[in-house]
DNA sequence: GTATTTCCTAGTGACTTGATGGGAAAACGT
DNA sequence: ACGTTTTCCCATCAAGTCACTAGGAAATAC
């Protein structure tokens, strides 16, 4: 279970964004200087955030992006899918679509929980709660214990 | 963040053994026909399941391969882990490795809230939970809610 | 009209994924 | 001892994905 680079730069991206709310508009190239992230490859991105519409653009003089609506109401979640389609997949299928036999068979329900659980954190988190630091009480019980940031 | 379908085939063929837990190894390719997995794809996983000590195999008349030890101990997390690396990552970094600034800064916590929470479920689910098809009641709650079956 | 910045298309190298094939090594039954 | 079975261990493969780059067309500002 990985987060693509795609991913965390489009989530990175769009913080930046959440950030410098003002009315003037982003360039790509500022938001790839302060957060590290090849300016080509990031326009890209910056391009799919706007077709799915939590982003819009304005080109020439001083254009760039802003986000598409209110920093609070777009979730973590919502920027992941844009980039990167379904949230969790197996082989590459939506768990709904597999179908398992014999001992298998609940494994369709424990996929299910995990992505249940998965959606639960990224939709339940928006761009304003990780721009201004506050994370929601429920997810910032998961970061408490001091295992949750020991490798296994 | 997808499933593999490493990760996917070595799951069912654990399940399979955790099924068939009686004295006699099972075969390769008995597991292969049973779950419609690609025999020798399935060989080398196996390999690598017995590689980190989960199953052990006997070769020659008839060998196969048998469970190292009771279902209920090994995780769902063991299995993935021992064909797939670490749970999840972010770029391919597990996220205590990870570094962000500015307004990302609190997206550290955030991975690593929604790692503790995946770890939390496939760690807390044994073979023989699945394979027995009763999940432990903090997962099969999380099914409930239609909404879980229902693509976004 | 010129400078700027987004938008679009195409392409690239490296890696991963899923899968296949051929045999060598080991264990069994007879 | 012998031949069969089955795991084990390469090597390879096509196809795809990933991360990234290049070049230019279209739109907007001044």
């Amino acid at each position: 279970m990985r987060i693509s680079a795609r991913a965390d730069y489009a989530v990175r991206a769009a913080l930046q964004l959440a950030a410098s709310a003002e009315a003037a508009p982003v360039k790509a190239e500022a938001i790839a200087a302060a957060q590290d992230i090849p300016h080509k490859f990031l326009e890209g991105i910056l391009n799919e955030l706007r077709r799915a519409g939590l982003v819009v653009s304005r080109r020439g003089g001083n254009g760039g992006y802003r986000l598409a609506g209110p920093a609070a109401s777009i979730s973590i979640a919502d920027v992941i899918r844009a980039v990167d389609g379904p949230l969790v997949s197996v082989r590459g299928v939506r768990p709904p679509d597999l179908a398992y036999t014999g001992p298998a068979e609940s494994l369709l329900p424990l996929w299910i929980a995990l992505r249940s659980n998965v959606r639960e954190i990224l939709e339940g988190v928006s761009l304003a709660d990780v721009a201004g630091a506050e994370l929601p009480r429920g997810v910032l019980a998961l970061t408490e214990p001091p295992s949750a940031w020991t490798n296994p």
